[in-house]
DNA sequence: TTATTGTCTACCGACAATATCAATACTTACGAC
DNA sequence: CTTGTAAGTATTGATATAAGTAATAGACAATAC
């Protein structure tokens, strides 16, 4: 039984979108369904399980429930005018469709519904290829939806919270300024931390993305390869606010130290343009000499953080795990001022 | 204050004279100067402890922080003239002639700066002079520049004391130099006597040639303190002496002679017990210092005529066993003549060592490393300790050279001797870079750079939360200061010895009256010093001196290579420059190496406690002016100033005017009260720290930090984030023990170094007025550890009072101090047991004393007592002990007297009363009142609250309420008291802000008077800070209709101290150094107040201004009484048998400051202050005001062409006030009949009716200030505290 | 010009974000008249 | 000699950085609309 899929004009009644901002044009969301293509990834999709994290007012929810009945579609969100929404959204329909009402935040929340209820239990699967029986449905589009986003790569990177069940594909709605950062290519300006963690333990495509006089930021190609879907302003509620984009995120097959990887790239990016050679005295007491020492492409040391691909990052972060010297990565922290009373 | 300028005619004249009279001096016929107006002439008549004048001077119509009449002017300029001046300051000690001169140039381009110029230039001369061979180039040089290059300028006595000095050293013949000097003296601005006043100029033999050779001065018209050096010829025998003092001193050497000791002195081993663990590199250098000065011929003398045994211990450097206890020494003496004779004996062999202390330490330091590197090389064994100072040696030899070629670089950059062409873009820049900070660079001797800089980075080590190293902007600087202090200490030496340096002082009695006529110099020399470093310049050089010690300094290293598991040795750099990352910001690091970390004892390094900044050994330098005082070689000004101009200016204005004696007088006694170190307190602590094991406060000694294991990669986020909170927990634990016992470390240390001898510490405020020891880490300030450690150096007889009064000292430090008098000394006589057993076995007895609140005194007083107790008759013990008074919520007391509440008066023990009151106690009943109450109603929260409330419960909060504590932040004290008792976090802090609201009413109810007063002055300080002024610059106005808030609250306290508020908005920038670029605040930016702080802080800070106010007045009265007093704010000492007499003295003086209605005499001065300054307010629409205003503006807008903005009327109203205080006549009516939109408001009269909150039918139109009606006075008259004994108890 | 969104939360002693890049302001150089 | 333009350089301003938000509630400032 279907969903009822309804307009922007009736959505727009909801009371606080907290700081969120949802695509609500379900043409454009067809058309973003269709350039996915998921039925590659997941053949079955009665047999799929979808986790759909902030759904807000539910239309992309909807949508894809419709379009594709997967077996389990958990909507998770705790926002009262939300979840009063979604509830008459889900009460009526299948018992496919369900609401969960703990907050997407806290990560309690999922071992409740996976571990501790049971009521959505995914299955697990090997790390050869994409999950495909379960997928994520998120929007981050909200305060700290950037920094959640970053720590779920990280979970990526770590292989737990979802992604203990294996390569779960995401599809997440982020700040456009957020797609930036994590596609930005080596060399370009706003090449970071974030982007070449996305890049090491994902493949990550722009899907689609508002259009806005801001394209060209994008990273190098990114439009043009990616060839997202793009949509008007007007789609988006509310009405005000910053531009989003949706991000299809593919967990690729690593086994990756993450502390080192995390310590190394941390410290480099931070020195940016700066040449190697000297960039890498930061990463210890005598990282210079170590990293030219072990590093014999002369070439290579000339060119500075910024322009280094994933890989390259990880050939640093294995010299890094070989360095006799090397600091100590867990002390790298700063001591808060502790207050006595 | 300004000088008119020279008029056409005269300098016709003088051109004409100078031209046929050139042959002689040229500069004879500069035009002399016309005399200048003179300061504020003082305030009215009638009995005035400093408010009246001072305030009149901060708010007469000449003065003002931004105005042209004084120094500070713009922002912009003022910092303009501040950076000039240390370039200029830097530049001529270095010798840089060229770019001193286009330095001049650029200041005498400054107009707000003219009249101060002559100052600079004489600078210049004073070091241009010394490049000369003949007086008649200096001549030249003067009348040129004067006459050509600054013509606005005229010369002063200074410039003729530069000449007089020159021609006197450089003039051949006798004739010459009296034909100069004749010339030189003519030419005097205000007289001969002026040009002598120059002690910095003039030397003694200067003084002594004049008066005995040319015999052109008489000895009457030399400074009174450079005359008895010239008198009847004690320069050349040096042993004559003729005047009154000198024979007086003769007569008490001899008495020392006579003063025998029935009793041997033990010489003291200050070195016996070496403390463990502790690193000793820092104090070391101070014991030596303190230890390792050599006698004089003389001293030995004087010291020997006490029939101690120090010939055999003439103290040096290798020989570091024993040295003196004075205090013992002292304690024995029998006579109060022969004290007396001794202490003067103390004190002037104390002035040396003062100088050394001041001035030697990173000498020593250097040394000590040397010694230990050359005894290794010889001997070969090696403590950790040892290896250590070796090291040092080696970074020191390593980095010195490199430093000098920096040095020698900057000077070539300088002279312009580096060819600009041949370089590369990258060293081009670097010499650029060079401009800027090389003149600061060649100032200090680059081995002292080098040591300073090891020393300073050791000592920051675990500093700003970084666990093995520091944050790299305090470390550059750290050392830029540390740099800074060295060249002024080094500068006021060079200075000195080139003003004394012919001078022979062999006779004990005539190095006296040098060291007298020294001070004098002194004080001239470090007033006169107004200059001090940007903190972008200390940033760049500190930079410089790390990069370079990071580049040489290495340690050995061991590491394990992870792919072969092999053990592998090898050297890495000791300091690394790196990044961390707080909250998202980046934070420039410098790592220590771990290994270092390891060698360093696992102890923050005691090295350099700043030599310049330990306990005085002898009196400081009393104060009398805004920046001189305190320390000999070291300066510091009255008022810490947060980097506030304006502070520094209203100060300054004060200062000048001589507003301000009574703070001096009060400040003065404070540092004149000598201490001494408790020895047997310090045996003990010591004992304790060398165990190593935790021990009261002080905690045991923790290796290293250990984090717990990780949790497996694939565990939960969550867990991984326990984890991190885990290993932050366990960090902050090891770096929070680590500082503590540091700090413990620091206190022994110092303690130890003082063993034995008489200190002093000098004092200094903080911007409202509260008095602070100007020494760290070891100060009556400090913990309970370190106040146990100290005790005044003169005895007095206890007396029965006494007894009775140390008894009750001991009650109050076990916590018993809410009982009457009497029960307290019942507790001690209770106690008598266990006083003895812990006077007598501290450690190996009952340690009934460790049971006490602040244990390490109540040992202290336990050990007073029961020597006292074991004399036949306790009343004639000599004690030491200093007994403290302490007021009972010193702020509300004060509050109560302003808000006239009797029943908050009564709680806090200004009204009379047999036994004290306990407010805390009170309010927790009055808590306890309401929960039952509501109980009664039903309400479970209450019931299950109601009897846990106990006095600690609501203490804080009651404390912090005269502070300002906010609903949120009390909330949070209260849930950290409950949250012991429920386990449930959540429940508790719901209870917790439940609790909260009672003990807000609570306070409220009691102290209704003082709320109002509280909020009265919250609402002053709110309207003040969003007021706007007139008299800045109109840019700031510029962005329409936002003007930029620039009035911070400033009120004057009783004393007559100027407060600024200094709370504005962070102006920081970034700043590029050599290592990275630094984010450090511009002292010099005037930058938009922050009204939010300035509304919370101004009801703290008015209070404690007023409690600082109380205090000094006590500390004056009782040190005219002959009290030796101390205090901590609000906590008052002096010696037990004088106790009584002191408290009479605080009520008295309480009194006195609130007799005066306070908050009355707030409100003129604000009226008055900030008349004519504008609010906004928001008033009803359609009111006929409002309408006339909105006519107006439709009119002027219409004019203009554009909507007339706020800015626009706040111009307009600037011009109208100009028009109306101007003195034309015509001008002035013009201004009566201008029409301006504040004239409207201001002409309706009363319009606080008319205000409107945030409806939409209103108007914002620009109004007077004014501020609200004073709350009505309870009825509680402060004299009756005069019979209140527990007012302080 | 009004709503909303964000910040901060007790005083003092006290102690601190930085790299990079685009844009603007300012200077210099050089050429032409 | 003046002044124009271009180019180059110094200064200023903006932005990103990391990555749990523990928990409250009300005033006030800043920003967006």
């Amino acid at each position: 039984m279907a969903i009822r899929v309804q307009p922007l004009r009736d959505l727009a009644k909801i009371q606080h979108y907290y700081g969120f901002r949802y695509l609500l044009n379900p043409g454009v969301h067809e058309k973003i369904f269709d350039k996915l293509d998921l039925p590659q990834t997941y053949q079955d999709t009665s047999k799929l399980k979808v986790l759909d994290l902030y759904p807000g007012p539910g239309q992309h929810s909807a949508i894809f429930h419709n379009r594709f009945k997967p077996l389990q579609h958990v909507l998770m969100d705790a926002r009262p005018d939300f979840v009063k929404h979604l509830r008459g959204l889900s009460s009526t329909q299948n018992d496919s469709f369900q609401l969960y009402g703990k907050d997407p935040y806290e990560w309690q929340s999922y071992t409740d519904l996976i571990d501790v209820e049971k009521k959505f239990v995914p299955s697990k699967r090997s790390l050869d290829s994409i999950h495909d029986e379960f997928l994520v449905l998120a929007n981050l589009t909200g305060m700290v939806g950037e920094g959640l986003f970053m720590q779920w790569l990280a979970c990526v990177g770590n292989r737990n919270w979802l992604h203990r069940f294996g390569r779960v594909k995401m599809l997440v709605w982020v700040l456009e300024s957020t797609a930036m950062k994590i596609l930005a290519r080596p060399g370009d300006q706003l090449r970071s931390k974030c982007s070449v963690v996305a890049d090491t333990f994902t493949d990550t495509k722009l899907v689609a993305t508002m259009e806005t006089k801001n394209l060209h930021k994008f990273g190098q190609g990114v439009i043009d390869s990616h060839k997202p879907v793009l949509f008007p302003e007007n789609d988006v509620w509310m009405p005000s606010g910053k531009p989003i984009s949706l991000l299809e995120v593919n967990p690729s097959k690593h086994n990756i130290d993450l502390d080192n990887f995390d310590y190394v790239t941390k410290h480099l990016l931070i020195l940016r343009s700066t040449p190697l050679c000297e960039a890498f005295e930061s990463l210890g007491h005598g990282g210079r000499d170590y990293f030219t020492t072990v590093i014999k492409d002369k070439k290579f040391l000339r060119k500075c953080p910024k322009e280094l691909t994933s890989s390259e990052f990880l050939m640093i972060t294995e010299a890094f795990v070989n360095w006799p010297f090397k600091p100590d990565i867990y002390m790298d922290f700063i001591d808060v001022f502790q207050d006595n009373d | 204050m300004l000088r008119f300028s020279r008029s056409c005619s005269r300098m016709l004249v003088s051109k004409r004279l100078t031209s046929q009279l050139r042959c002689v001096s040229q500069t004879a016929f500069l035009r002399k100067p016309s005399g200048n107006i003179d300061g504020l002439s003082g305030a009215t008549g009638r009995e005035d402890i400093g408010f009246l004048k001072s305030s009149s001077v901060s708010m007469s119509p000449h003065f003002g922080p931004f105005d042209h009449s004084h120094a500070v002017v713009s922002a912009a300029e003022s910092r303009d003239i501040m950076n000039l001046w240390s370039l200029l300051e830097a530049c001529l000690h270095s010798g840089y002639m060229e770019r001193a001169f286009s330095i001049l140039k650029s200041l005498y381009a400054l107009k707000s700066h003219q009249a101060y110029f002559i100052d600079d230039y004489n600078k210049f001369l004073m070091k241009y002079a010394e490049t000369l061979h003949d007086i008649k180039d200096l001549d030249k040089k003067l009348f040129h520049d004067i006459q050509e290059t600054f013509p606005a300028c005229e010369y002063n006595d200074k410039t003729l004391a530069i000449l007089i000095h020159h021609a006197l050293k450089l003039s051949s013949s006798a004739e010459a130099k009296l034909e100069h000097c004749k010339i030189y003296f003519k030419m005097a601005v205000s007289g001969q006597r002026s040009i002598l006043s120059n002690v910095d100029v003039l030397t003694v033999p200067n003084y002594k040639s004049l008066v005995h050779d040319l015999k052109l001065v008489s000895l009457n018209e030399l400074p009174a303190a450079v005359r008895p050096l010239i008198e009847s010829g004690n320069i050349v025998t040096g042993e004559m002496l003729s005047s009154q003092q000198s024979s007086e001193i003769n007569a008490k050497a001899l008495s020392h002679g006579e003063v025998a000791l029935d009793r041997n002195i033990e010489p003291l081993d200050k070195d016996a017990k070496e403390l463990l663990a502790v690193d000793t590199i820092g104090m070391k250098v101070v014991r030596h210092t303190l230890l390792g000065l050599s006698f004089t011929e003389d001293q030995k003398k004087q010291i020997t005529s006490f029939n101690f045994d120090t010939s055999s211990n003439l103290l040096n450097f290798d020989q570091e066993k024993e040295s003196i206890d004075f205090f013992e020494m002292f304690r024995n003496l029998k006579s109060e003549e022969e004290r007396r004779s001794f202490e003067s004996a103390l004190d002037e062999f104390n002035q040396d060592r003062q100088h050394q202390l001041e001035n030697r330490a990173t000498d020593a330091a250097k040394e000590r490393w040397r010694h230990d590197f050359e005894e290794a090389k010889s001997r070969g064994d090696l403590s950790i300790q040892k290896k250590l100072n070796i090291k040092l040696w080696e970074w020191f030899n390593l980095m010195l050279p490199l430093v000098k070629e920096e040095v020698r670089r900057c000077a070539a950059v300088a002279n312009k001797t580096a060819q600009d062409t041949s370089l590369s873009p990258q060293e081009k820049k670097q010499n650029k870079a060079r401009q800027e900070y090389g003149p600061y660079l060649t100032l200090v001797d680059p081995e002292k750079m080098c040591v300073i800089t090891i020393l300073e980075l050791l000592k920051l080590n675990s500093t700003g939360g970084i666990i093995e190293g520091m944050r790299t902007a305090r470390a550059v600087i750290s050392v830029g200061k540390a740099i800074e202090m060295e060249f002024r200490a080094e500068m006021l030496l060079k200075n000195e010895s080139h003003v004394f340096k012919d001078v022979n002082k062999k006779s004990h009695e005539f190095k006296l009256m040098v060291q007298r006529a020294r001070a004098t110099f002194r004080s001239i020399k470090i007033e006169e010093s107004k200059v001090l470093w940007p903190q972008e310049a200390r940033a760049k050089i500190g930079s410089i001196l790390i990069s370079m010690l990071i580049h040489v300094a290495k340690v050995k290293v061991e590491g394990v290579d992870p792919v072969t598991n092999e053990k592998i040795k090898g050297e890495a750099p000791a300091f690394s420059h790196g990044y961390q990352y707080h909250n998202g910001s980046k934070l420039g690091v410098l790592k220590i190496h771990r290994s270092l970390i390891h060698q360093l004892n696992g102890e923050r390094l005691v090295a350099a406690v700043q030599p310049q900044l330990l306990p005085m050994l002898v009196k400081p330098r009393a104060w009398n002016s805004w920046n001189s005082g305190g320390y000999y070689y070291t300066q510091s000004t009255l008022i810490r100033s947060k980097d506030s101009p304006e502070q520094v200016a209203y100060l300054k204005a004060v200062s000048d005017a001589g507003a301000i004696d009574n703070v001096y007088r009060g400040l003065n006694v404070l540092g004149e009260t000598p201490w001494t170190v408790n020895r047997k307190m310090f045996n003990v602590m010591s004992q304790v720290w060398n165990s190593g094991k935790p021990f009261l406060d002080i905690p045991g000694i923790q290796e290293k930090l250990t984090l717990t294991p990780q949790p497996p990669r694939d565990a939960d986020p969550s867990v991984h984030r326990e984890w991190k909170l885990k290993n932050k927990e366990l960090a902050n634990e090891f770096s929070g023990n680590r500082s503590a016992r540091c700090d413990a470390n620091y206190k022994l240390e110092i303690a130890r170094a003082f063993l034995g001898e008489k200190f002093y510490f000098p004092h200094n405020l903080d911007f409202r007025g509260r008095a602070y020891p100007l020494s760290p880490h070891f100060n009556h300030l400090g913990n309970d550890m370190s106040r146990g450690l100290m005790t005044f150096w003169h005895g007095k007889r206890l007396g029965s009072t006494g007894l009775r009064w140390l008894k009750v000292h001991l009650s109050n430090l076990f916590g018993f101090d809410k009982a009457p008098l009497e029960d307290r000394v019942r507790f001690a006589e209770d106690h008598i047991d266990d006083i003895r057993d812990s006077a007598e076995h501290p450690l190996d007895g009952k340690c009934w004393w460790k049971e006490a609140d602040k244990p390490w005194q109540a040992l202290a007083t336990c050990m007073e007592l029961n020597e006292a107790l074991k004399m036949s008759n306790p009343d004639d013990f000599v004690s030491h002990q200093p007994v403290h008074q302490d007021g009972t919520c010193n702020g509300l007391q004060h509050y109560a007297a302003l808000g006239g509440d009797i029943e908050g008066a009564t709680q806090v023990n200004l009204v009379p009363s047999d036994r004290p009151q306990d407010v805390y106690s009170h309010v927790a009943k009055l808590v306890v009142a309401r929960l039952e109450k509501a109980a009664a109603n039903g309400d479970e929260t209450a019931a299950l609250l109601k009897d846990k409330i106990k006095r600690k419960v609501v203490k804080q909060t009651v404390m912090t309420n005269v502070y300002g504590v906010t609903y949120i932040g009390a909330t949070h004290q209260i849930d950290k008291q409950l949250s012991t008792l429920f386990n449930d976090h959540k429940r508790s802090y719901e209870l917790s802000k439940y609790l909260t609201k009672h003990v807000f009413a609570s306070v409220r109810e009691l102290f209704e008077g003082a709320h109002l007063i509280q909020d009265w002055l919250g609402e002053c300080a709110k309207r003040i800070s969003k007021s706007i002024r007139l008299d800045v610059d109109e840019k700031t106005l510029k962005n329409g209709n936002k003007p930029d808030f620039m009035s911070s609250v400033i009120w004057t306290t009783p004393l007559g101290l100027p407060i600024v508020q200094p709370y504005r908005e962070n102006g920081k920038k970034q700043v590029a150094t050599n290592l990275q670029t630094v984010f450090i605040s511009d002292p010099f930016a005037i930058n938009p107040i922050n009204a939010r702080r300035q509304k919370a802080g101004f009801p703290p800070n008015f209070i404690h201004s007023l409690d600082a106010s109380h205090m000094l007045l006590s500390a004056a009265k009782c040190g005219e009484k002959g009290l030796d007093f101390a205090a901590v704010h609000d906590s008052y000492w002096t010696h037990a048998c004088d106790v009584d007499t002191m408290n009479v003295v605080l009520r008295e003086q309480f009194i006195k400051l609130h007799e005066v209605d306070l908050i009355e005499r707030l409100k003129d001065e604000f009226d008055e202050r900030y008349k004519n300054y504008l609010q906004i307010l928001k008033i009803d629409k359609k009111s006929e005001v409002a309408m006339k205003v909105t006519d107006l503006k439709k009119k002027l807008s219409q004019k203009l062409g554009r909507p007339f903005t706020l800015a626009d009327e706040i111009y307009m109203e600037k011009k109208r006030i100009q028009l109306l205080s101007s003195e034309d006549a015509s001008e002035q009516a013009e201004g009566a009949n201008m029409v301006t939109t504040v004239s409207l408001v201001a002409g309706a009269g009363d319009i606080s009716n008319l205000e409107k909150t945030s409806d939409a039918s209103c108007l914002v139109v620009l109004a007077p200030l004014t501020l609200p009606q004073i709350p009505p006075k309870g009825d509680f008259d402060v004299r009756e505290l005069e019979k209140s004994k527990y007012f302080f108890s």
